[in-house]
DNA sequence: GCGACAG
DNA sequence: ATCTTGTCGC
């Protein structure tokens, strides 16, 4: 038992919001998929209105409530939460992805697509090299290429998981783009349900 | 004080 | 986050 996780998962649920231009209108998405497989067995949807601006730095406090809320409508718990955003590599040290770890009770661990105040080297070009995300002289994730050639993407800790394991995780969950399939699908769901609900009641 | 700044 | 077409390439 070196990490938080009681045992290699089985099931991983991605999480994304999307936003309707000129509008306070949001679909928030939460997909489980097979970590096997890396296929979308369900899915769940939420659409609601945002009131909270957002404020770099303070995501999670937009964002958080509509995951939630999509999270609670799938079938089945996921034994890990893939996070569009930051866990630990915040400013604070406490990105979305440790928010909805502690809220859950659940592993959580974040994959953002650009780096916010850390910094970072270039990692070599092949899939699955890495260099650390670093916050001065501390290191709070891995900028992990999931593609080669392609530029890399941020994984940082969120809550019981360690970061090799989310690093692991993140390459089995990409086997084909640079975003991991969890994230990308649950952009896709929440995006396209956003175009097909209609802009009030029924 | 100014710029940068997850999504 | 979102506004946006075609195009080049595997």
């Amino acid at each position: 038992m070196r990490s938080g996780l009681p045992g290699a998962p089985q099931t991983v649920a991605g999480l994304d919001v999307s936003y309707e231009v000129g509008s306070d209108r949001v679909v928030a998405a939460a997909v489980l998929l097979d970590v096997a497989t890396a296929r979308v067995r369900e899915s769940a949807l939420v659409v609601g209105k945002v009131t909270v601006p957002y404020v770099p730095g303070l995501l999670a406090f937009r964002e958080v409530p509509f995951l939630l809320a999509a999270l609670e409508r799938l079938p089945v718990s996921p034994d890990v939460l893939v996070c569009d955003g930051y866990g630990i590599a915040h400013p604070r040290r406490f990105g979305l992805a440790c928010h909805l770890g502690v809220l859950t009770g659940l592993p959580a661990f974040g994959v953002a697509k650009t780096a916010f105040t850390a910094r970072f080297d270039e990692p070599e070009r092949a899939r699955g090299a890495w260099t650390p995300l670093l916050d001065g002289d501390e290191t709070v994730g891995r900028a992990l290429r999931t593609q080669a050639g392609v530029k890399p993407v941020f994984v940082s800790v969120g809550h019981r998981v360690g970061l090799a394991e989310a690093s692991d995780l993140t390459i089995a969950l990409a086997p084909r783009y640079r975003i991991p399939e969890p994230t990308r699908q649950a952009d896709l769901l929440s995006r396209a349900a956003l175009r097909e609900s209609p802009p009030t009641t029924g």
